[in-house]
DNA sequence: CCAAAAGTGTTGTGTGTACACCCATGT
DNA sequence: ACATGGGTGTACACACAACACTTTTGG
């Protein structure tokens, strides 16, 4: 570091926590968005976050903001992975002030209130498929498409996709987020080979089973297993989109 | 964001752009270190770095850093790939004030002069086998740390080790490079079979060859090829550790 | 002639894929 | 009965690891 740095010689810098949150719905994937009330981009939508206070970590401010903002319930904000993305830096994506960015993302379960009317500017959070977001204010829309890369790789050699399943799940809902996200499809018994071949990524609930398509036998339920990473990946069929 | 944010409020907050750069010397992963000449830790060593200016976004700020610093050439600094490692934002990480850090990490071929004398703070660069690094400054051994692991898991699904090679390089040297950065041996034959596989991987220098222990068979000279990402990727061998 | 390093060939084991088939439930 | 979704079995192709072997150089 340069000598005799003076902390208030420059402009100074602010740094926020912004964050891509995503969740599968009816087959397709959506992005957590509130509309802005102020300038600039009054109106305009924008991921949730908001500017890390003198005494928070990034993400500590992340996790503060997504509950501030949105109605996501406290426990599920407490425990939520939070993965953190990059940063973003480049001098005048703010017209206000030098405003550097770190990025994270996450991934919940499908709300039966979806981002439930709660206080605040709760109000103005909502879920968007993600082939429905048109503009986005700042750069929030690079965040937003390196979040969604990023997200898509992370399910080839990780165990996030269970961050999408509500608490007990059946394999096929788990199948059918990785169709989402990858938006290709899988062959189901070898999909379902693969998870349960690799040791502490799903663990049955024992003798549960439930209805899915209304039709059809009840699937077993599972729950998250300890395992963090997959060994071998699960990975997503080459050129193949559907 | 929340309304009415007044930039000049809070205790401002510094942004540095922090590097670990990494080279295979002699069968041994050596990182680039400085030593610190002023306090908080002086004396100490650290990874080169420090303040984002007003108009600079972190990455530019870390080339030039970096060039300031060390003795690295400017061609090099210049076209290195630098990979975004992730930020640093605990509210203690520096004791004068409030500095959330841009962690990147860079790799660079074995250099003749290693890090060069030149000016200014470059004096102080020194290139340090990863098992001598004792005590670093601020957090740095973590980001260190960090550093190691992302390059050994980039190395798998990425082009990247080329990044280690001089501009023409045999097959041996980067097989090596393979074996110093995961700490573990790879059968030749099949490591040689997997490269050649990979298209865009490395390009043949058409008629070229080089002595390269001395003894042997002069080996076939590659170029890298245009390709970033590795499919399949180059598996290191689980449990092994040499 | 031997050691050392590059480069080629071969073979068995395992993993992924594709697809046929059976099971349980609602209409 | 049949449609729908869950679950099992199997055969083929291919990729990879292991290791034997040839080639080219220096001492």
């Amino acid at each position: 570091m340069t000598a005799g740095y003076d902390p208030y010689a420059f402009e100074p810098f602010a740094v926020t926590a912004d964050l891509a949150v995503f969740t599968v719905r009816g087959g397709a994937l959506h992005v957590l968005l509130i509309r802005r009330g102020q300038e600039p981009y009054a109106g305009a939508w924008a991921l949730p976050g908001g500017f890390v206070l003198p005494r928070e970590s990034a993400e500590t401010a992340a996790r503060r903001e997504l509950a501030e903002e949105t109605g996501l319930p406290d426990r599920l904000v407490a425990e939520l992975h939070l993965e953190q993305l990059r940063t973003y830096s480049e001098p005048d994506r703010d017209p206000r002030m030098r405003v550097v960015s770190v990025a994270f993302t996450a991934l919940v379960p499908d709300l039966p209130e979806p981002a439930a009317e709660g206080g605040g500017d709760a109000a103005h959070a909502r879920w968007t498929a993600l082939d429905e977001v048109s503009e986005l204010a700042f750069d929030h829309a690079v965040i937003l498409a390196d979040a969604h890369e990023r997200i898509g790789a992370k399910l080839e050699y990780t165990c996030l996709a269970t961050g999408f399943c509500p608490p007990e799940f059946t394999l096929g809902e788990l199948q059918s987020v990785y169709e989402t996200v990858w938006d290709t499809t899988l062959d189901r018994p070898n999909f379902r080979r693969k998870v349960l071949a690799t040791p502490g990524f799903v663990e049955a609930v024992p003798g549960a089973a439930r209805l899915t398509g209304g039709r059809g036998k009840p699937a077993a339920l599972y729950r998250p297993g300890p395992a963090t990473t997959l060994h071998p990946p699960l990975l997503r069929p080459e050129g193949s989109s559907r």
